[in-house]
DNA sequence: GTTAATAGTGCAAAAAGTCGCGTTAATTTA
DNA sequence: TAAATTAACGCGACTTTTTGCACTATTAAC
């Protein structure tokens, strides 16, 4: 078991949750992804790795809302019309997609729009707590 | 009729679609609209007008896929694990969403990502066609 | 260990969104 | 204004996601 998912178990005990295999699994999964999963692409691994052959769909669905809700998991939209979920690995960072071959690539900016963070909350009189940037083209394979 | 409804179904015209009822009255809310609606959104319009009665949602749904792809159309999410549909006026904007009321309010900004966009297109050797950017936090009212 | 409390789960049904196909109707041509 | 073409549409089936409820199993207290 890796690291992070060895102290995220260990925090969600610590906050009264209840052991689970499902919830393991699941975490494990999204440890070992490369880029943000939708809940199928979790269940396809599921399959693969024949580890939990009998979990439910709604179990699943609750279990990632439960993860994200104690900030473990977090969600994104690539604008597709359903979730990706991704582990919440403390580096703050965005997404590039390409809208050809629907390929993901994590993007870590310089810039981290503080300023204009900064800037609307004076302006609408309100408290920013986070945001979702996604970038959308053609990456290099398909230029 | 608003001038850019008058525009888009003149646009529509030229590009070889056939005037349809549906997708005008679809328009028409979308016009009225302050913030980005849900399709269960528009369909609720469509009920409080009387305007149309009986349009399916494999229609409705097509209907706002088309108006997407010619670029009527902007998709957008909150997170909220559906998307939303605005009209597309040219203004490029963002969005603040309040996680306590839900409410949606546009964010009109400064600096336009123009530098973080060339960054990556350097370094990622890509091309940015567009981006998806919204905040979250607590609004005015909910502080 | 046994028992009690309740988080976690599966099941079934509902809600939201997608897709194939045959029908309807807007538009073009004669 | 009638006929031909095909975009737009409705219907039904299907997939994906959500929700209520009853059952199971983890944990704490004894």
């Amino acid at each position: 078991m890796s690291k992070i998912i060895a102290e995220i178990k260990s925090e969600l005990k610590n906050r009264g949750y209840r052991s689970s295999a499902n919830r393991e699994a699941i975490l494990n999964v999204l440890d070992k992804a490369d880029r943000p999963l939708t809940v199928g692409e979790i269940y396809e691994h599921f399959g693969r790795d024949k580890k939990i052959k009998d979990l439910d769909q709604s179990t699943a669905y609750r279990i990632i809302e439960t993860l994200a809700k104690e900030g473990f998991v977090k969600f994104i939209s690539l604008l597709e019309g359903y979730n990706r979920y991704e582990l919440e690995r403390g580096d703050h960072h965005h997404h590039f997609v390409c809208t050809n071959c629907q390929d993901i690539t994590p993007i870590h900016l310089d810039s981290h729009l503080t300023d204009s963070e900064k800037q609307i909350e004076k302006e609408q009189d309100v408290v920013i707590t986070h945001h979702s940037l996604e970038f959308f083209g053609i990456c290099k394979n398909c230029k």
